[in-house]
DNA sequence: AATGAGGCCCTAA
DNA sequence: ATTAGGGCCTCAT
């Protein structure tokens, strides 16, 4: 657990219901703006182990849903439903 | 505008 | 300690 994974982590559960932060964002956020390919790496890892965090919320800057550990396509309804709920 | 190839930052083995 | 991989981004064609 590096300082820079504990950043995103905290960067990505700050992010609002309905809200979508890209990962360059996040790692910029995080303190590495080049870092936006652990960001995926870390949220791959981590979040799906350990600690809860709406990796979802986090997008490609294509506009893009981009991956998801638990599907893609699970994490496209995620969005679209909390975007609804927003 | 869309597609292809390259490169940086991190984590895990 | 080094190698390989990844939910990416950016430049060039």
């Amino acid at each position: 657990m590096s300082k820079f994974s504990e950043r995103v982590l905290s960067v990505v559960s700050k992010i609002p219901r309905g809200r979508t932060l890209t990962y360059k964002e996040v790692a910029r956020r995080a303190g590495s703006p080049r870092a936006f390919r652990a960001v995926g790496n870390i949220l791959n890892s981590y979040d799906s182990k350990k600690m809860k965090v709406p990796c979802h919320r986090v997008i490609r800057s294509d506009g893009q849903s981009g991956g998801y550990r638990w599907g893609a396509r699970k994490k496209l309804i995620l969005l679209k439903k909390e975007r609804a709920a927003a």
